[in-house]
DNA sequence: TTGAAAGCGCTACCAG
DNA sequence: CTGGTAGCGCTTTCAA
């Protein structure tokens, strides 16, 4: 593969002359430019990249840590960052697979190794003090979906307890009185969260969450068609059912169907999300639209803004969103 | 950021003892290995990978180039080349936003910059004779879902014919007698090859495809959902209808039971690809499995095989897969 | 078993 | 406007 030697011999120039073509460099005469342009045609030349960032000590590439790119959710996230990305002519680094400490943290070290000083990171695992050390090696770092209080400014997250209170606002709006929530049962904040948002904004308005109808499952399908079963066994009455995401709530409904219950007439569902999943589903789901894909987007600007040294962060600001209520189909006025 | 030199330095070696540790290198005593452990520990020592790159001449990512990661197809398919990248300790490097003939050029280009040696392409605009000369370039290019004839030893496809035939079958083993079919209005191969299977085995049966009863439309759920109301327009009779892909598989059934028919009591739909949004749908969609994970990982081994210049590639071998029935929910027995 | 040194392809500085 | 050259961080001979 032709190297800028080449080009600068065949073109009769210096290294440094076809070096300044390369990069738009100030004063070249058209004449050096044209000669250059050519051989490097002719030689179908391409740029070294990796010699490129060794001498500047700039990496063209934004990386990305998520745990897997067969969720919707995640593959939205990172469809967010390759926006921005493909905008600033930079690519997206991948690393995947996380599904411990060690594994989030072997991700991250590779980005590391490549020297990749914008990052968007999904950790769900790492500690808050790794995390902020990490801030030290790279300068771009940026959280999304988690908050850190020490490194607030670097914090793209959602509140997931506001979520719940829309949620149950929603639901008390339509006179429902006998609520019930399927959960997540993984070990991360955000299923207490949105779980503990519900309950309290349905103790202020005077209601009470049975313990009993509390169910837990895996966040999926099959989790949602189980825990529903479970709700079901209990035998007590309810017509509002909380969901933690969308793909257990259309586990949920099918589950419900099948026994005989027609959702929303007899029992409202509502999810958590609004993944592309919720669209298509019959009838079409009512979520919480969690806006993950701005977000990534906004995630991203902010560590390509905290990766420029020249710019000094502004350490006040905060990115916290909220989800918005989306309603469609599953959710309607107990009238009984 | 700590450097080898600096290692070298504080550990009292030679720079070239320390990359022969790291390396695993031959020849190192068991104190020096111990003396610049510790002390890369200390510095939290991480070695450049754009140096190492620039010297060995091998990347260790892997480029990947996919239109858009938020169709979940695609996501599959990155998803099976990040099984492969991980195991082998690389990263993907993805390129997305393939629109034009351009805009995939530009993608591929960017990872050549990166001397990326191993590519999974998906490329439906660049022509045969482009991607033929780029063969020379990438010694471990490989591509999927796409043959052409000069380098089938590069290329891991499906069988769309094929496709067609079996969904005609499973229709006809029903006793199926007045189909219908929806097609994609992109310009690509594709889905001519289905609807073209799919005719040839109808007739080979003794039935006739109604030309009136062929609809077009962009390949997702509102595209399904505007075609199916073009068929029901016609007046024409119908009890099978094949689709182009599950997501207007997914519309068209919506918009068949809006108006009164029952899926699969009156009317059999069959979709194609399996993607996970038929497993959520009501009723659970019968589709052709298109294994695009598996070959996704089949791309990628032969990629690492083929960028690995000590091994003669073997030009004989074909990789062409041929999608499966996934028998589900919405096709059954035409007893009228 | 170790070290010195050349050089990968490129940018950036300094002279001219 | 142009060329010479040092050096980015690393691997890899070649000698010792």
């Amino acid at each position: 593969m032709a190297t800028i030697k080449d080009v600068a011999r065949l073109a009769g120039v210096s290294v440094a002359s076809v070096s300044r073509v390369i990069n738009n460099g100030p004063k070249v005469s058209k004449k050096t430019i044209e000669k250059v342009n050519k051989i490097m045609a002719d030689l179908s030349y391409t740029p070294n990249a990796n010699a490129r960032a060794l001498v500047t000590k700039k990496s063209t590439t934004v990386g990305v840590v998520i745990p897997d790119l067969t969720d919707p959710f995640f593959a939205s996230l990172a469809h967010g960052v390759d926006q921005v990305a493909r905008q600033k002519n930079m690519q997206l680094l991948l690393s995947t697979g996380l599904v411990t400490a060690e594994s989030e943290q072997q991700a991250i070290n590779l980005l590391i190794e490549r020297r990749c000083d914008v990052m968007v990171l999904h950790s769900k695992k790492l500690s808050d003090d790794t995390l902020i050390a990490l801030t030290d090696k790279v300068p771009g770092l940026v959280l999304i979906d988690r908050y850190i209080e020490q490194i607030a400014h670097r914090c793209v997250w959602l509140d997931n307890s506001e979520g719940g209170k829309i949620a149950a606002r929603h639901l008390l709006a339509l006179k429902h009185k006998d609520f019930s929530c399927i959960s997540s049962s993984y070990k991360i904040d955000d299923p207490s969260l949105r779980l503990q948002g519900f309950q309290n904004e349905l103790n202020s308005a005077g209601f009470n969450l049975d313990q009993e109808l509390i169910e837990y499952g895996e966040p999926n399908l099959q989790g949602g068609e189980i825990a529903t079963q479970k709700l079901l066994a209990s035998g007590k009455k309810f017509t509002a059912l909380f969901v933690y995401n969308d793909a257990m709530a259309i586990g949920a409904i099918s589950t419900l169907e099948d026994n005989g219950y027609r959702v929303p007439t007899d029992i409202s569902v509502i999810g958590f999300d609004d993944v592309l999943l919720s669209r298509y589903s019959r009838p079409k789901l009512t979520t919480l639209h969690y806006p993950i894909e701005e977000m990534a987007i906004q995630a991203t600007n902010l560590a390509l803004e905290l990766a420029n040294k020249n710019n000094k962060a502004d350490k006040t600001k905060r990115f916290k969103y909220i989800p918005r209520l989306k309603k469609r189909e599953s959710t309607s006025l107990n009238d009984k």
